[in-house]
DNA sequence: TTAATACATGAACATATGTTCATATATTCA
DNA sequence: TGAATATATGAACATATGTTCATGTATTAA
């Protein structure tokens, strides 16, 4: 516990601490992560890989106040999880890229193979 | 506001609702993420990803303490995004298996690549 | 130009989370 | 057996988060 149990072996914990990403990078995943972690975020995003919506439709769609979900959209907008496009008095909210795509199903994949 | 613009298309929405995961499998898809979250937690599993580890090992590697890490593990297990091997006095943890490894691969390309 | 619609945002509150401290348990060694 | 080591866990605290409420801004329609 002061430091050093007989299976540490410093040189190769130093090594493989150095094969970490970088703060910066480590920040950026756990963000992105934070982002996914919601409920309401979470179906925003599968609503969005169906197809484009505005904040209307998500409105009507999920059962949480207009407020809630542009909070939200602003959080997955920050992160460069969605972007926006302005059509009039109309935001039209899509999936940045398919890697979000890519991470949601492949979480989703993992929760369902797994609880079968 | 009142429910309805002029771009919503009701029985369109319902459908795209219908299609959504169950709201079971969207929870724990939000505690995966949610466990994913942590700078910590993440440092943890990248670790684990080069190489099985004792809790005195993790300690070494990272800095806080004794009970935060067992803590992290802790909410790891539950997820069953590690599992723990006892070796006499020792608890050595390993990834549960690939998904986790992907998941965490990929959000950091993700990271790593539209940051440059 | 006024009213209505679509969306964004700040404040505030209740709840959740991560960490440390203190302590408990389990295993090994003397 | 008793002391040391390795890990786990409960309590407590400070901080972060998500939601709603109230309100602001921008665009369209009348």
């Amino acid at each position: 516990m002061n430091d050093i149990c007989i299976r540490v072996d410093e040189p190769l914990i130093k090594q493989m601490v150095q094969n970490l990403p970088d703060e910066q990078t480590i920040n950026k995943m756990s963000a992105i992560f934070q982002a996914l972690q919601s409920d309401t975020r979470l179906k925003i995003l599968f609503l969005l890989s169906q197809k484009e919506m505005c904040v209307c439709e998500l409105e009507c769609a999920l059962d949480v106040t207009q407020s809630a979900i542009s909070h939200s959209l602003r959080t997955l907008r920050q992160l460069d999880l969605v972007r926006v496009e302005k059509q009039g008095r109309f935001a039209i909210y899509h999936l940045a890229d398919e890697h979000i795509r890519t991470l949601i199903d492949l979480c989703n994949r993992h929760v369902t193979e797994c609880s079968t």
